[in-house]
DNA sequence: GCCAAAAGATGACGACCGTCATATAAATTG
DNA sequence: CAATTTATATGACGGTCGTCATCTTTTGGC
């Protein structure tokens, strides 16, 4: 049945943010577009009123995830407390809920729409980061925001891949200490 | 038709072989097992004569993978050249026959299974780098070990997932240069 | 050299996939 | 209030998936 423009838009945003988190926790291959409508509360059928595709969705859905974990990434004033929050054990443990760059990078080295999303967001932290840098040389803040985040990145990666909680726990604290957190 | 022992364990190779690289590629959900059969020369229904699924072969293939890229890297004997051959175009662009932590820990940290061989690896690739740095302080080399992994693994998925190909390139370099390579 | 074992090929199964046609019913338009 | 539009539901399609049964053919053991 019908409904209002406001609650098909409302709906339409629950798609997007059921896609956002079923695909970071699954992987694009991993998720069927029946598991997402249903997770939104919806049934199958009504989806491709809303998209022309999966892949479509999941476009919007990376760009969704990736703005919304960068929201809660600006908010923090210095680069100790960013790193704190991206290497924590909460952030390791809720995939769904996390940093979609880690989660959907693989996806994105596989299908061409996810590159574009993840190359703006990588940007737009990359300054964010550069600019809790005080140093005094712009280049080097931005070396050492790339870094920084290929480190994140990276020991977040690794934190949920490894079967070790020690080792895992141990690996998001030495890149803590590493970038001076 | 039966096959001698001897190309039976031959045939099994070049599946683990076909697996490891298409697992890469594409990840686990992204390939069948007719395409990994088609791979290695073969037909799909042979395939539970080797093996009792195909997560069992996933994580033999995982493991292969890991073990053949790190005896590339073990042969580097300094730390310069091993972040150097890790952090090039070359291993970028070789998604099939590259890294297998960065392009298959998503997968692992989806399925319990893949979380053993990358643990291994991981604790090998760690004692090894540590190796390779001259610092009194063994705990001290360590925690620089686990740090530089993490920032070659997220470098490479970074430059793997951004759109822009100068970034990309910008990623390796900069990462590079804060490795000291 | 015969016989049991087994590797691989062929083919099928039930389940699930992405997508779409159609039906239903409510909202918007006039 | 009537006519039209449209968001969602139902159901189906062709294709692909993981897995397995069966058959063929050859090997390896006696």
């Amino acid at each position: 049945m019908r409904v209002s423009r406001e609650k098909a838009q409302e709906n339409r945003g629950r798609i997007v943010a059921a896609a956002a988190a079923l695909f970071r926790e699954r992987g694009f291959d991993g998720v069927g577009v029946d598991a997402i409508m249903e997770k939104a509360g919806l049934t199958h059928g009504g989806f491709y009123k809303h998209f022309k595709s999966k892949e479509a969705l999941a476009v919007e859905a990376l760009e969704g995830a990736l703005a919304e974990t960068f929201e809660v990434q600006k908010a923090f004033t210095t680069l100790s407390d960013y790193v704190s929050g991206y290497l924590s054990r909460e952030n390791r443990d809720e995939i769904a809920g996390g940093c979609a760059i880690t989660a959907m990078s693989a996806d994105a080295a596989r299908r061409q729409d996810l590159r574009r999303p993840m190359g703006d967001n990588v940007r737009a932290q990359i300054d964010s980061i550069a600019a809790l840098i005080s140093t005094r040389d712009k280049a080097e803040a931005r070396a050492e925001a790339i870094a920084a985040l290929a480190t994140m990145v990276g020991a977040l990666a690794l934190s949920r891949a490894v079967d070790d909680p020690a080792l895992s726990d141990e690996i998001l604290a030495t890149s803590r200490a590493k970038l001076g957190a």
